[in-house]
DNA sequence: GTCTATATGCAGATAGAC
DNA sequence: GTCTATCTGCATATAGAC
């Protein structure tokens, strides 16, 4: 596998989450990522559509990965709790690589828009069957899932703006109230 | 009260909530809201900056009020699903101006970050005064404010990425079970 | 695979006429 | 209050050398 590919698609995953995809240019995406210059547009030959493409399914599969490989164990509320400490050590500036993007491009920017849907589904599929597992038949695990998915979105955004993860801690407790799969 | 400078601030508004800042320029807010070329420095003097900021607190102020005057008479679910119906009928280009703003601008501009947190904050506050109202005690209904907010946030997201209203529907299903402020 | 140079366009902002 | 002209800078993208 190509390093300098794979240096290219983080650094830009991360500022996607930092500022989103239209404040994120191509010329800072090579300087944070210490990749060859030259090679950006031999990896990504349609340009920036493609890079942010492949940088928000990227992302969303590695949210899935880890909501696959931690929820189960330590339950939906630390789960969160993890979250929201990787929000504040990040000093604010991650949380959510999808975000800033499904909003910017939703109505505009259709190859975009279609990553964003692919990348959520994983997320929301991850929850989904941790539910199932747990014993929430079909239906109402993907309601569940979706609502969990929204709350946590919307948890990221209010501590990113706060600059606290307060608003993220309030989320885990309240979902755990839920005792989703429980009853 | 100047026309031009509202409806510039409208325009602007609009096109925060489709499309994010950065990708919001000034010639394109000039054009959608009909104003006079010439006016937009004369009336935002500082820029673009001051344009956003004034443009996301005004947003929240509309929300705010929006929750004053129906939450109470429709109730929680009901509310929910009429911001559904919002989002549908944009063609999914409308649904809250603040989230793309204050992803983008979370940790890169202290002016419309504090701008954000300051509209974030009306929105909370009414959710909370109307949980009060209805006998959850401050901490409480802070709490649950807080709850109700970021879901909503997310439940906008996924429905806007997705152009279904059905997670926002989700979310009013699921909020609505949870009957804040009647137990 | 990687480089530099460059084409083209639009961004935000300012000056100064009217 | 509003206009046009213009400054400066950066954006994405491409061409072509190495």
């Amino acid at each position: 596998m190509s390093s300098a590919r794979e240096e290219i698609l983080q650094a830009t995953t991360a500022l996607l989450e930092k500022q989103g995809s239209h404040a994120t240019g191509l010329n800072e995406i090579i300087r944070e990522s210490g990749a060859p210059k030259g090679s950006l547009y031999y990896y990504f030959p349609e340009g920036k559509d493609q890079l942010v493409s492949e940088a928000v399914l990227a992302a969303g599969q590695g949210v899935a990965a880890r909501i696959r490989a931690n929820l189960a164990d330590i339950g939906l509320a630390a789960f969160i709790l993890r979250i929201a400490e990787n929000v504040e050590s990040s000093g604010f500036a991650a949380g959510s690589p999808l975000t800033a993007v499904a909003m910017e491009t939703a109505t505009t920017n259709e190859r975009i828009n279609l990553a964003c849907r692919e990348a959520y589904g994983l997320l929301v599929t991850a929850f989904q069957d941790y539910l199932q597992t747990n014993g929430v038949e079909p239906g109402r695990a993907l309601e569940q899932a979706t609502f969990i998915t929204a709350a946590i979105e919307g948890g990221i955004i209010l501590s990113r703006t706060y600059h606290t993860a307060d608003p993220l801690r309030t989320v885990a407790g309240q979902l755990g109230l839920l005792r989703f799969g429980v009853f």
